[in-house]
DNA sequence: ATTAATTTTTAGACAAGACTAAAAATTAAT
DNA sequence: ATTAATTTTTAGTCTTGTCTAAAAATTAAT
């Protein structure tokens, strides 16, 4: 049985493996995670007595097929219970990632199934993010292509963002920016690399920053 | 901020307050948290030093105002999350009890509140018990009267049952005995206290133990 | 009213998870 | 190829919540 913090550390290193590279250094992950690195190289022993990462003193750790699917199982919690506070809650974006940050560490897969059944078996999390089965199979082909890689006059549908601080949802709450709306881009300027796009009936400037946060397709 | 096992006692002590008296003994309190008594004594100085308890050494303890306040929040989520299981996620009354446990502790009102909101505020939970609002209040009409406590021939309807292990849940699953179902009392055996009950168009007899757990109205 | 039995507290220890400061290993730079 | 800078680990400490064993207080019994 895995306590909080080890959940935490182990969906820290996915996240870094994915975004990085494979082997995660114990520095950048305990950036990550918000602590010391020598609290983190006492939990990577422990980690690695449980086979959930493989560890070589100094050159970093990689989580082992055990460790890949428990991180998995405790991803696909915290996206369905987005998806729940979401749609039948009515959260906003912005509010539900700390609240699901507590909730994914409950333990019953009976309960996650359940849920999974309840709201209908959801692909996608409110921010666009592929949530696993209850194999931790997913497919990742809504966060594949990002706004700022788009043409002029390119016509598309936003499927995600990428996770961001509170101030940054607001941001896009603020202009209606929602999975499912239609975006138009009418300008590229090219001296800062922000975008002109014409979204909910109005034209507005997204910086090079925030265009490379948000996927289309 | 409480963490899970100092919200764990206050449980504990609101609920043995409740059925013993209002000064809880630390053999007692032990006993319910599975845990030794020099536990206790530490918790209870550390609870103490919250304001959420008065403690006099070698006396007992008392949950303060605070003390009462923390721990019907608890309580309220507990309830709340049992009847969103049963409810919408079609779990069993003996299997809720656990996973409520987990969920309890989750911290965030506006979630408890949304969700108090979601279940379209009820009142009482699976097993009757009634469910405080968002300010601690509750009414407990439903659980004053046993079955035990009936006449001959008197018909009423099922509003409660007793907090119990997942072996008598499963007991009452098995004769079909749920909240809002009509019983009457058929006979009633001096020898040993048992009553002979006509539910769901057939009869059975239930042992005196039982029908002290069982409430009605 | 002493003694005996019970209850409760103290003292000291342990595991988990974190921290600081110092040492060791690795990487970069001249 | 040494030295310097950086990264990582070790050693020792702290807090929370638990434990055991022993001491102190309370209650019961003769």
């Amino acid at each position: 049985m895995l306590t909080q913090s080890e959940e935490n550390y182990l969906k820290a290193i996915f996240s870094l493996s994915e975004h990085y590279s494979e082997i995660v250094s114990t520095n950048l992950l305990a950036e990550k995670m918000k602590t010391k690195p020598s609290s983190v190289t006492d939990m990577l022993r422990k980690l690695a007595d449980k086979s959930l990462v493989s560890y070589l003193k100094y050159q970093g750790c990689e989580l082992t097929e055990k460790g890949k699917e428990s991180a998995l199982q405790i991803i696909r919690k915290h996206r369905l219970w987005e998806v729940f506070l979401v749609e039948k809650l009515n959260f906003g974006w912005e509010e539900v990632h700390d609240i699901a940050e507590q909730l994914e560490h409950i333990k019953s897969s009976k309960l996650t199934d359940r849920l999974d059944e309840f709201l209908h078996f959801p692909k996608v999390d409110p921010h666009g993010d592929p949530i696993p089965d209850c194999n931790g199979k997913y497919s990742n082909d809504q966060k594949n292509k990002k706004l700022s890689s788009l043409s002029l006059n390119d016509e598309v549908m936003i499927t995600g963002v990428e996770d961001g601080s509170a101030e940054f949802f607001q941001f896009l709450k603020h202009c209606k920016i929602e999975l499912g709306t239609k975006v138009k881009i009418v300008a590229k300027y090219n001296f800062d690399q922000s975008v002109l796009i014409f979204i909910n009936e109005q034209e507005i400037v997204l910086s090079e920053l925030v265009s490379q946060k948000i996927y289309v397709q």
